[in-house]
Order: C-alpha cells, then sequence, then structure tokens
DNA sequence: CAGCATCCCAGACGATACTG
DNA sequence: CAGTATCGTCTGGGATGCTG
C-alpha cells in the first residue's frame, strides 16, 4: 500500500465493484444459485433493463460473473458468481463490518433504517 | 449480504473509496505520519489542487481522515488517517491480493507494468 | 425472454486563474 | 501555504421505446 504506483490492483478491485447495482447484484448471486436475467431484474423495481445490463457485463468483463446461454426458444440466460466473484464476496465481510461501526458516527440516518428492516425480518 | 437492505453499509464503504484519487491519498497516509496539504500535492504533478481539496473534504466528511490546522503564518494544515481510516487501510489488503490475483487473466497488461516498477524498486 | 438503441441530464473530473 | 472560483468536458446513469 505504501508505493501509489503500486496500488493499481486495488484500484482494480474497486473500480470492479464500483457501479450503482453491482453490489446488489452481487448480493443476489452470492447464495451460489445461478439467477436468470428476469430473476434479477424483477427483485427490483428501480432497477431498468440498461441498467441491469450494463452492470451485468462489466462484472462479465471483470471476471467476477459468468454469462450463460442455453441454446433454447424462448432464449434462458443464466449469471453466476466465478471463483473471483465467490472470493471477493468472502472479503466484502469486513468491509460491511467496518461500515456498520463507522456509519453510526457518519450516517446515522441510514444506519436507523437498517436497524428498523432487521427487526422487521426478525 | 444475502438481503440487498441490508448492505448498506458495504455500499457505504464502497463509496467512500470511490473518487478517483481517494486510494491514492490513503496510500500516501497510510504510514500512520501526518502529511502537509503540499507534501501531498506534490507527489502527483496529475493531481490538481481543485481535486486534491475535493477528495481530502469527502474523505474528512466520511470519518476516514482528520483535517488539523496549525494556527500559524504561513497556515499549515495536517493531514492524517483517524481511527476508523488505519482499519479501513488494513481491509485493503485482501482486496489487494485479490486484484492481483484475478487482475492477471482481466488486465495482463496493467500486471505487466507493476511487474516492471517492482523490479526497478528492488 | 433477454436484451439493444436513442436521447438526455447531473455530477465527476480537468484546466486555468485568483486569494486570505 | 493552502486553498477558492469559474469554466468546460466527459461519463455514469435514467427514461423510453424497439427487437431477435
Amino acid at each position: 500500500m505504501r508505493d501509489p504506483r503500486l496500488h493499481c490492483p486495488l484500484t482494480f478491485a474497486v473500480k470492479a465493484i464500483s457501479g450503482k447495482w453491482k453490489l446488489y447484484i452481487l448480493s443476489m448471486l452470492s447464495d451460489g444459485q445461478p439467477k436468470r436475467y428476469s430473476e434479477l431484474r424483477n427483485t427490483c423495481e428501480n432497477l431498468t433493463e440498461k441498467m441491469l445490463t450494463s452492470q451485468l457485463r462489466e462484472l462479465e468483463q471483470d471476471g467476477i460473473i459468468c454469462r450463460k446461454v442455453y441454446p433454447e426458444v424462448p432464449p434462458r440466460v443464466e449469471y453466476m458468481l466465478t471463483e473471483a466473484g465467490s472470493k471477493l464476496c468472502v472479503i466484502f465481510e469486513p468491509l460491511y463490518e467496518w461500515g456498520l461501526e463507522y456509519m453510526k458516527e457518519v450516517k446515522p440516518d441510514k444506519l436507523h433504517l437498517l436497524e428498523m428492516v432487521k427487526q422487521r425480518m426478525a
């Protein structure tokens, strides 16, 4: 981390997950089960087809997910995490914990919302 | 990670480091020593004052760095990592390793550059 | 079903000049 | 020394409609 010329792998990693819907998509895929395009699309009404497609393409190009086309009619396309993608999701955990710890000092309002969702689920 | 409504701490963390010069600045500060504004600015000629200032402000607002002004003439301002910032930098390591591992399949050219820099340093 | 094409806008980013 | 201010550009993302 000391030499800025050396942190391009880190930059690569951060850029690879810096898209508005990428963490969302990865969270959908993180159970390891392949998901169809429509399956991903229908989980959130704010997610447009254009954005879903572009985010999927970028994740694919960065080797995080893979796209499998089945030669059927009607067409079926499934997306799932690659090995790289799975390992990436593991690394998210300490990052999540960090956010949880330090968000309360900076974005207490959002954290409050989070707590409400958690309670409603329990 | 399973429920997308729950990953806002992760989104917070990723957004907090998603600025063009943020990882660069954090790498400068990651030795724990406070750095002056000019010290940060002079390490890279592509980094403009506007960008340096804006990135520093955002990092400060997210609680990752702190800004200390010394009441002197000429003015002196130092930046250093907060506790949150230090912990964040530790988490970068597995992310860096991930990038190093999987960049070679996606961006072999950039990885090649990295190797050249390393060899020149050794 | 799983997309692409087109148009549009806000905000990120850059270049240059000025200041307490 | 450590910043603002102003301008221009470019890209990420949204809205809408069309297609193999």
